[in-house]
DNA sequence: TGGCCGATATGCT
DNA sequence: GCATATCGGCCAA
């Protein structure tokens, strides 16, 4: 199957988020399949709106990273969305697939199971470049179809203290993967 | 130019 | 489930 292209980003980006999830995300010899992931829009705990500056991006890019650092020492790794409005999809969690052993190395000898269950853990992981930020996601990056239908549960999104109402995190449905159990 | 604070991770209860 | 380490970058002024 063909790599999917920049304009799977384009659509609305709760759309794009739940299609994503059961996707296989590769970079350089790892790869994993996508189990969790939240959506931000232009709503107020979207950086947007927190981080007019650097956020912009989220209205004017489809299908380009958004990399931006968090607590000083972690990072965390988004795609811009939505072709029509401002959106961006935060990657949270991996099923971890190929380069396990790279991965393994990377994060210090974890067990497997938390080798990506974070989004700070899996751009660990997956060794992202921060300077990759505003890039256009396939210069880096590669996105497989899934090849098996995923059951997805919603539910709120994390870390954050505003717009908590928002049920706009994507979870695979009984995946052992997650940064926490939905 | 400086002060603020977080889309985290971890470890303890 | 909750507290806290930790600190660079981001925005406002």
């Amino acid at each position: 199957m063909a790599p999917l292209g920049l304009d799977f980003f384009a659509p609305d980006t709760l759309e794009v988020a739940r299609g994503i999830l059961g996707c296989t995300l590769v970079h350089g010899p790892c790869s994993g399949i996508v189990v969790e992931v939240e959506a931000y829009k232009g709503d107020a705990a979207s950086h947007f709106v927190t981080r007019r500056h650097v956020g912009a991006m989220m209205g004017t890019t489809h299908g380009h990273l958004y990399i931006y650092p968090i607590y000083g020492m972690h990072w965390c790794l988004n795609v811009t969305t939505d072709a029509g409005g401002p959106g961006a999809i935060l990657l949270r969690a991996l099923e971890p697939r190929e380069g396990i052993d790279v991965m393994r190395r990377r994060r210090g000898g974890v067990p497997d199971v938390a080798l990506c269950s974070g989004p700070a853990k899996l751009v660990q992981a997956l060794a992202v470049d921060p300077a990759l930020n505003g890039r256009p996601f396939t210069d880096a990056f590669e996105l497989r179809p899934r090849e098996h239908a995923v059951e997805i549960v919603q539910g709120p999104r994390i870390g954050i203290t505003t717009a908590v109402d928002l049920p706009w995190r994507f979870t695979v449905k009984g995946s052992r993967f997650l940064s926490r159990k939905p």
